[in-house]
DNA sequence: GCCGAAATGACAATTTGGTGACAATTATCT
DNA sequence: AGATAATTGTCACCAAATTGTCATTTCGGC
């Protein structure tokens, strides 16, 4: 098994990915595709590896070959979806290996991409399995103080006055949301808001917390909602 | 074309289902089936006929073998759906004329069951369809501003005058008016809106937005109805 | 092969978010 | 307490990302 970034995988925030593949030529562009967009890689060689890595139990999604060495990429596939079955399984391999899709529909795969295959193809097949796999439809609207938010529509409204956030501010503002009452460390927050391929400095929290704070907190000398941890990061106390 | 039970359709109120079958044999079982539970029975031996029968708008739901003479069932299927998208169409054929289950369903049918099949999961699966029509309330007409729009009859009208909407336009309008005031991503778009197997850039997305504000916004500088939402995507405001 | 529609690519226009300086605040040490 | 160091608040500017728009190519149905 490698980790194709040598990222601890431990703290890797980001969305996993486990590609089971053995050809080292077409790891090397798995990977790039999935890391390019900000996903995390793990690349296993054959089937046994890849089933001990999948238990491990970090991974949002399986891309498989079919042709593998040990074990065949349709018992990997048919092990994971029996163990697990609403992990998302794409699968990838040559024409000829696929003379009947449907049996490989089958084993329980979500989906398969044949090569030759365009990175963008693979790319939005597999965000739609793991789109159609997400169960949890994300809470949309949360209030607190006089301030109403509705995220599915990025709307706010403020003592019934709409006011106007930007993406980055809305997905720094859910974040906060979903971890009330926890201290939220800058580097956490960079990690988890904006993601594994920026590294901006920790003063561009600090921006984004003050606007935030502009925008939301009333007029007092104290931050009601936002609360500054001195030493530590921020919290959010509805 | 052959009304199996000899009654006369223009005064028939049971529920029409049309029936396109060339093996005589097969006819036979499927009229049977659906008579029997009530249901008005309409048997076509030829694609063609089928989609004569189809255009009199008689019918709730078609079923329809994939293997025809004259016209491939495959081509009926998509005629029907891009001339009437909500008609219910379920797909009857042998499993070795479905190497791809993915691809039948991208042909736009609802469903389908393999020969040999049991008449009460065929019966299963049609009503299963027709009930999902009706519970989208058969989205026709919708009006915002000075423009009406006609869903089924794919017609639009801005201020009295007509105005010409192309069928991706219709689609990508029709998915905005279904998910009014939510934000949509472009991935989300290129997936829902396009479908499942292409894979244009979000740029395309871009385009197919600017020609629906050149035919549907007022003339101001600001877009009314397709608001941009920046760094996330679009989203329809009525 | 022709025609309209859709996709692509390039460039301009726009918005945002990052950076760094400096002030203000809080903690720590003597 | 006072001084000092560390941390955070705030601002304005600039670079980078995002989007609008148009010209061109490609695609798909007759």
């Amino acid at each position: 098994m490698i980790d194709m970034d040598g990222t601890d995988l431990q703290t890797d925030s980001r969305v996993q990915i486990l590609v089971v593949e053995d050809d080292p030529r077409m790891q090397k562009i798995l990977q790039r595709v999935f890391r390019d967009q900000g996903y995390g890689v793990t690349v296993c060689g054959d089937g046994q590896s890849g089933l001990d890595a999948f238990r491990s139990g970090r991974y949002s999604a399986v891309v498989l070959d079919l042709v593998l060495p040990n074990i065949f990429g349709r018992d990997v596939c048919k092990t994971i979806k029996s163990e697990q079955e609403d992990m998302p399984v794409i699968i990838v391999s040559a024409i000829s290996e696929v003379a009947d899709k449907v049996l490989l529909l089958e084993l329980g795969a979500d989906d398969y991409v044949t090569k030759p295959f365009s990175p963008r193809e693979l790319m939005a097949r597999v965000q739609a399995a793991m789109r159609r796999r997400q169960k949890t439809p994300a809470m949309t609207t949360y209030s607190f103080g006089d301030c109403e938010i509705d995220f599915s529509k990025m709307t706010a409204r403020r003592a019934g006055t709409s006011i106007t956030l930007t993406a980055h501010e809305f997905k720094l503002l859910k974040y906060f949301v979903e971890h009330a009452e926890r201290v939220l460390s800058r580097d956490v927050l960079l990690n988890e808001v904006w993601g594994y391929n920026s590294y901006p400095t920790t003063r561009t929290v600090d921006n984004q917390i003050l606007k935030l704070r502009q925008k939301l907190e009333p007029e007092s000398a104290e931050p009601r909602y936002l609360r500054t941890v001195y030493g530590a990061g921020y919290k959010f106390v509805p």
